[in-house]
DNA sequence: CTTAGGG
DNA sequence: CCCTAAG
């Protein structure tokens, strides 16, 4: 938001070049809250689970056979016990979604989160309401190959030791219970589930200020990637947001979602099975054979699905929709690249991507096959922490925004920045979050060594992620800009940041003086150069003006020292 | 941390 | 927007 507070009418006169000495300067009102390092993360599982559907022929640990039907191509899948781990869960006996009505071969999908509570602030009772997500992770694919369904209607405690709560039956998606626990799973130990949410709740030591704090973070994790960061939402410690993950995730890889969705969902497990199609698959269970041919294709069909290591810190006074959002946001980009799929066959990892599904073995003449295995290995050794601004700021920041900037804001992007996480240091170690993480991954991450990328594509990557999010200065802002800068003058960003842009968390003053000097750029060019929302004439002119006014001060100070500076006053 | 500028 | 040198 811009705040105009400060800002009174400017008509023509430019004050005098005054500058407080900086003691005077009133100390970063860099908000009350102080975030501490220590802050616990309070951890909020965040898990998806699966009902199956249809399939559920068998017990928990195995998926059956499904035998040839026609020219059905059909592959077994079995899991192993000693994937327990790993498993999804299944519903056996109790499938809520059995017969149901719904789509023929979905699956259901809940994530669901659980607020620790542990950070001072957060002692007393869950920050973040109730709610739900409603993002739906039902990505399908018609003749396509991998079919993700998420339907509504809790899964009920799958098992786990840690469905320590019901799940809310509510749309699939996320759900955040304000102190509910919500540990839909089914993985065995607690190290399965796949994700959590979590507030942050920290203070820093006093004086750490946001910005600063992010940085001083990106050092701490001594991760050269993911530099760049939220810095800004972090100015507010009930503000700041949070996506842990096992890697991060660069915003700009969002647009590859749809696709992703499509091709590669899922978590650490994913279960498949070559089917003809949605259709009722009992018609497809048969003895033996694990394969069919006539059709070539092999049609997959991802049922369970899991988000893995998801963290999301969010201040409570988030809504409920910029939990959703950052929800869907982490799943996205978690989907479209942070992991790589792997793919095992009877329990073999097959790692030549070169190699034909039938010279894999998947394939109607082969009749061993009775595993297909699908995992999704994190790309990078150390987890990341994806943090995210929740258009819960930005709806707050809209009540005191004109209407010109309705839009922008509206559309603004939750600002999703990441930063490193790196590796673990003893020093940070003691964060509970990350502690998670680190058992989570190591827990998690499959057998097979993950692929890594070359050094150019790590930092190519890193690059883009850390690199904040392009927020265009609206129409709205940029008067509260020039505004500021007509009364203070060009030398003086940090306070024209807090004259004009105290509440702009994201605006530093370096953003802002940036954004001047685009606009004098811009004021100087003629219209047709111009690009991005336009800037009134008017605006124009008057940074044309404040820019020759106030560099005209600049001057005489500097070519009249002291002496004449007292004459001019 | 702020500024000022280049990238 | 980022990065850095300077103060």
């Amino acid at each position: 938001m811009v705040s105009h507070k400060c800002v009174e009418e400017f008509s023509l006169q430019f004050p005098a070049n005054a500058r407080a000495p900086r003691s005077a300067r009133k100390k970063r009102s860099f908000k009350k809250e102080e975030i501490t390092e220590n802050d616990k993360t309070c951890a909020i599982d965040l898990l998806a689970t699966v009902a199956e559907n249809l399939l559920s022929e068998t017990g928990s640990s195995h998926m059956s056979i499904d035998k040839p039907v026609e020219d059905h191509c059909l592959v077994k899948e079995e899991f192993p016990v000693e994937d327990k781990p790993l498993k999804p869960a299944t519903l056996p006996e109790f499938n809520p979604y059995q017969g149901s009505s719904m789509s023929p071969c979905g699956f259901s999908s809940v994530i669901s989160g659980k607020v620790e509570i542990e950070a001072e602030g957060f002692s007393h009772s869950g920050g973040i309401d109730s709610c739900q997500a409603g993002q739906d992770l039902k990505p399908s694919v018609d003749g396509g190959a991998v079919v993700l369904d998420a339907r509504p209607n809790g899964v009920g405690s799958l098992g786990g030791s840690s469905s320590r709560t019901k799940v809310p039956s509510m749309g699939a998606g996320v759900s955040l219970g304000a102190l509910d626990d919500v540990h839909m799973f089914s993985r065995d130990d607690d190290e399965n589930f796949s994700g959590y949410i979590c507030p942050r709740v920290t203070k820093k030591s006093p004086r750490s200020v946001p910005r600063v704090g992010d940085r001083r973070i990106r050092k701490i994790l001594a991760s050269r990637h993911w530099k760049g960061g939220s810095r800004h939402s972090e100015a507010k410690s009930w503000r700041n947001y949070y996506l842990h993950h096992q890697r991060s995730y660069p915003i700009k890889k969002r647009k590859y979602f749809d696709h992703i969705s499509d091709s590669v969902s899922d978590d650490y497990r994913l279960r498949s099975k070559m089917q003809r199609g949605s259709r009722a698959v009992s018609t497809m269970k048969g003895p033996g054979a694990s394969f069919v041919s006539s059709d070539s294709h092999v049609r997959l069909r991802i049922k369970s699905f899991r988000v893995p290591e998801l963290f999301v810190e969010i201040p409570e006074t988030a809504t409920v929709g910029s939990l959703k959002r950052m929800v869907m946001e982490a799943v996205s980009t978690l989907l479209s690249d942070g992991h790589r799929v792997g793919l095992m066959v009877q329990g073999k990892k097959v790692r030549d991507d070169n190699k034909t599904l039938h010279q894999t073995g998947i394939s109607q003449d082969n009749t061993h096959l009775d595993s297909l295995d699908f995992s999704l290995e994190p790309s990078s050794e150390a987890p990341h922490l994806l943090s995210s601004n929740p258009s819960g700021h930005v709806c707050e920041e809209l009540s005191m925004c004109r209407t010109s900037d309705m839009d922008t804001l509206f559309k603004t992007e939750p600002d999703l920045a990441l930063f490193p996480s790196g590796s673990f240091d003893k020093e940070t170690a003691a964060d509970d979050s990350k502690a998670l993480v680190h058992a989570a991954l190591t827990e998690l991450s499959p057998p097979q060594p993950p692929r890594h990328k070359s050094n150019k594509q790590q930092q190519q990557q890193q690059q883009t992620a850390q690199r904040r999010m392009r927020r265009p200065f609206s129409v709205t802002e940029v008067e509260a800009l020039v505004q500021a800068v007509e009364k203070l003058g060009t030398g003086r960003w940090r306070d024209v940041k807090h004259s004009a842009f105290e509440d702009a968390d994201h605006r530093t003053y370096v953003d802002l003086k940036d954004k001047w000097k685009t606009l004098v750029h811009t004021a100087k060019i003629s219209p047709q150069q111009r690009r991005g929302e336009p800037v009134p004439q008017e605006l124009l002119n008057r940074v044309l003006n404040a820019h020759g006014y106030w560099s005209q001060q600049h001057m005489e100070t500097l070519a009249l020292p002291k002496p004449e500076s007292v004459l001019l006053l």
